[in-house]
DNA sequence: AAAAAAGTTAAACAATCGTTTGAAAATCTC
DNA sequence: GAGATTTTCAAACGATTGTTTAACTTTTTT
């Protein structure tokens, strides 16, 4: 079962990218459809025209941000174990990096393109539409076996919380970034994101070796 | 410099546990003052009376309710310092359990107060109030170069990223558990919250173990 | 080129937001 | 217990929200 992706052109293009683009900046809830429309150039009322409604003009935007992760992972994984040698390591390169390959071809900033992720996973007052959350069903129920696998004596429960974990710290590096910042008080600078995704990997890396369960 | 703790009656208290339940079940932005003082059993103009604004209500809920915490964390790493060794999992067992510990004597169920929780890590859409910025330059100040000691080799700016990451894995866990079951679709059972603290501290504990930070 | 469909527009809609007012009630001070 | 202070109250304020309307323009179809 493929994870279809409809192509966003004209009208509709605009506002998803104009939505993305201002709820990166100031959240779901903040923005309003007058920014949108606004900075997408449209009139008030194509939102409902082409959408429907304000929440589901947001619930494109996530789609339309997520799938193309969600690929990218499915992707992954397929080389993986087409070459059949992985570890942890490889299995959570495969399922984060894809979360920032996609920067590349999008009309957001890297920084704007993190924080809209890092909402995307942390900060929606909306559920996931019906869509996404099964590609994210589709996408666990190719990595957590894969995870056992790599790491023989681990239970299905221990490897979705650890995904779990491994989200949470994607996205509070994703968002939070400033934060640290702040509590480091210049003691942390800023590097390539690449060097910061590296450290995410290396601790949830030897999160998922530490053997099995306590008890 | 002790983090100061001032008590709250009457209105006041009224207002502040209201909102931190409303904020809990629906978030910063989606409560409204008429909601919080209704459920105060206030009036509306109680908020401006007694804070000033809204906002100044949702700092005062904030700082109200991570005081106690950093106050336990405190209190947490002198007793460590004072039997003169511990390790890195020590540490995060000191630094995370706080959040936990402040449930008994708290209005919230367990569910709220850990949504709570989650949300004023990770769902702000204002800044922390400075006074909390404080404690938690205090809070790190002492657990940095504890973690340092405990685990010689890694870098100051290695910790920092380390217990951001703990951080971020605690948030998830928190506030996202409900979408987690969805995802594993009843692979996932109930758990104990101290059992799966026990996970997320096992988790991070392997992360900060790890070697020193890759090149 | 006429008819139908699709898309856009300015203006107004009802609802709700946080805030403010000025007077009444309660509490404290001396 | 009179006066001053603190707290509460109902009502309204101006601003802003997402949504809707109905007329208008553009594009597509036949």
């Amino acid at each position: 079962m493929a994870i279809a992706e409809e192509q966003l052109t004209g009208t509709k293009k605009s506002l998803v990218d104009a939505a993305a683009t201002l709820i990166a900046e100031r959240g779901f809830d903040a923005v309003t459809v007058r920014e949108i429309t606004g900075k997408a150039e449209t009139n008030i009322a194509s939102v409902k025209y082409h959408f429907g409604s304000k929440e589901e003009l947001i619930d494109a935007v996530v789609a339309n941000f997520v799938s193309p992760v969600n690929l990218g992972r499915l992707a992954r994984i397929d080389k993986l174990e087409e070459a059949g040698d992985f570890c942890a390591e490889d299995l959570l390169r495969a399922f984060l990096e894809p979360m920032l390959s996609q920067i590349k071809g999008s009309p957001l900033s890297e920084k704007l393109f993190c924080q809209l992720m890092g909402r995307v996973i942390g900060e929606r007052p909306y559920e996931f539409p019906e869509q996404v959350m099964g590609q994210f069903r589709e996408v666990a129920a190719r990595y957590v076996p894969a995870f056992i696998k790599a790491e023989p004596g681990l239970t299905e429960e221990d490897v979705f919380w650890r995904i779990h974990f491994s989200f949470g710290v994607m996205s509070n590096m994703l968002t939070n970034g400033e934060l640290l910042k702040k509590v480091a008080s210049g003691k942390v600078g800023e590097e390539q994101l690449e060097k910061t995704l590296s450290r995410v990997i290396d601790f949830c890396a030897a999160g998922f070796k530490q053997g099995e369960t306590t008890r």
